[in-house]
DNA sequence: CTTGTTTGGTTGTCTATACAACCTATCTGT
DNA sequence: ACAGATAGGTTGTATAGACAACCAAACAAG
């Protein structure tokens, strides 16, 4: 009934409980296999157990003759709670500011149509832009939205001003929810020039549908975090032998928004 | 760049075929660890770790003691190309019948509004079926519909006919899209009775939101399949080291449906 | 100062073995 | 015939070691 939970999970608990307290911070360089040998005094397949648990859920990124590095850093977020990015870095006393990279109208690919329930061959605002804190570029927001829903703001400032606030005054819509999933990945070109991080850097990427109250699905987007700066909570699960796919602590789930 | 494939993965990649092809037909036992050793000449870490992928992307069901199952089983099926219930059995030679085990219309949970796109409070129609072919029960279908899209049909036979077919005729609906989400479980009590399988035989769990063409969401099902008895085929993916979270080889996707 | 080599560190893969925990078939005693 | 013990099989966990492949810092040669 209550078996003893395996050493590789404990390891894995303490590890992840390291991570998400900000422990590895500077460079975001995790102990390499031989140290955490040291550390826990067993085998490095034990070891490498635990690892490949973080690694599988996203907080790790690892390369071969390079090391284990962290995904999650800093600006700490309570996934249960997230806020708008404009709140947040007033939360952690940062000029939160922006720079729109394009703004376009578009008809976007099937799969996107499908994902924000529209009709085949319907329009779409496609927007890139990057937020900065304190004048450090933070995020890279690649957005979606629903052309009639955005068309009322579509001509505003959308650099000094946060969307939902803006919708907000035009036209009253409120608050809805939204859906997100967070994925670990290396920088690629675009991330490299625009966060002005080194190339294959780890980063965040999170994925986000989000539905004003009463309304269709507004947004779609990826945005690119640089998670040097920018830390997600997240719980771990239960151990459970039976469960094959160790789900990401956040997976496709209603979340309240803005 | 052309690096080598491991020999846990060319080994994974053999058993997945095997499964996909049908070879392990009878009583789903698939071959023990001590069998792959032999097999492969191997070790059996490394068997190890090919059955894990496979366990982790649900092909494989394992129990300590007990032995390794497999969870895709016959009634081919290209999930490329997946077709209502009837026409499938049908293709098999197979008599399609069904028993309506409940039909109500409640408000359903948030979670299943927000699935469904509904707003809060609305009424949907919540159906569950037991599906037989040539009178083996084969599916448990748990689904959710869209009140309004269903009501014109909600007074009808539902154990003779085709939910959708009956839908055409009388409203002139037409097919549209759907995605789905394949998963393994073990069969709890209501499975256990209706499917007349062992307690923690492995089925198949599919998750599907399926939507007309030009409309919205219609209907949210979750149906359990006898995995003794149909297989759904898929898909590997190319060997990548840098990709830690394995996908199920089916995830949620645009498929075309009945 | 630049380039190539060497060294030492990293992770990835593979092998082998041992023991724990679980399960089932067979055997033995009543 | 039945219950308990035993034996043999299974998967899960852990250990140890070896080698490949990769990476970066240090060093040597030009």
């Amino acid at each position: 009934m209550d078996q003893p939970v395996p050493k590789y999970y404990r390891i894995y608990e303490e590890l992840l409980n390291d991570i998400q307290k900000g422990v590895y911070q500077n460079d975001n360089l995790f102990p390499s296999d031989t140290d955490l040998v040291k550390k826990f005094n067993v085998s490095r397949g034990t070891i490498r157990e635990a690892i490949k648990l973080l690694f599988q859920q996203g907080f790790l990124i690892r390369k071969q003759g390079k090391g284990t590095f962290v995904t999650y850093r800093k600006i700490e977020q309570d996934a249960e709670k997230l806020i708008g990015f404009t709140e947040l870095m007033k939360k952690h006393n940062l000029k939160p500011s922006a720079k729109v990279l394009k703004k376009e109208i578009v008809i976007p690919t099937a799969n996107i149509s499908h994902l924000m329930n529209l009709k085949t061959g319907k329009k779409v605002v496609r927007l890139i832009r990057l937020r900065y804190g304190d004048s450090q570029p933070l995020i890279v927001e690649r957005s979606f939205f629903n052309y009639e829903l955005f068309e009322p703001i579509f001509d505003m400032d959308l650099e000094k001003n946060s969307i939902f606030e803006l919708l907000h005054k035009k036209t009253k819509t409120e608050l809805g929810n939204a859906l997100q999933r967070i994925e670990a990945i290396s920088a690629g070109k675009e991330e490299h020039q625009w966060l002005e991080v080194d190339l294959r850097t780890p980063l965040l990427l999170i994925k986000r549908l989000i539905k004003p109250k009463d309304q269709q699905i507004f947004q779609y987007s990826e945005d690119v975090y640089r998670s040097d700066r920018i830390n997600f909570s997240t719980k771990t699960v239960p151990y459970n032998p039976d469960f094959g796919l160790n789900p990401l602590p956040l997976d496709l789930s209603e979340k309240d928004w803005f």
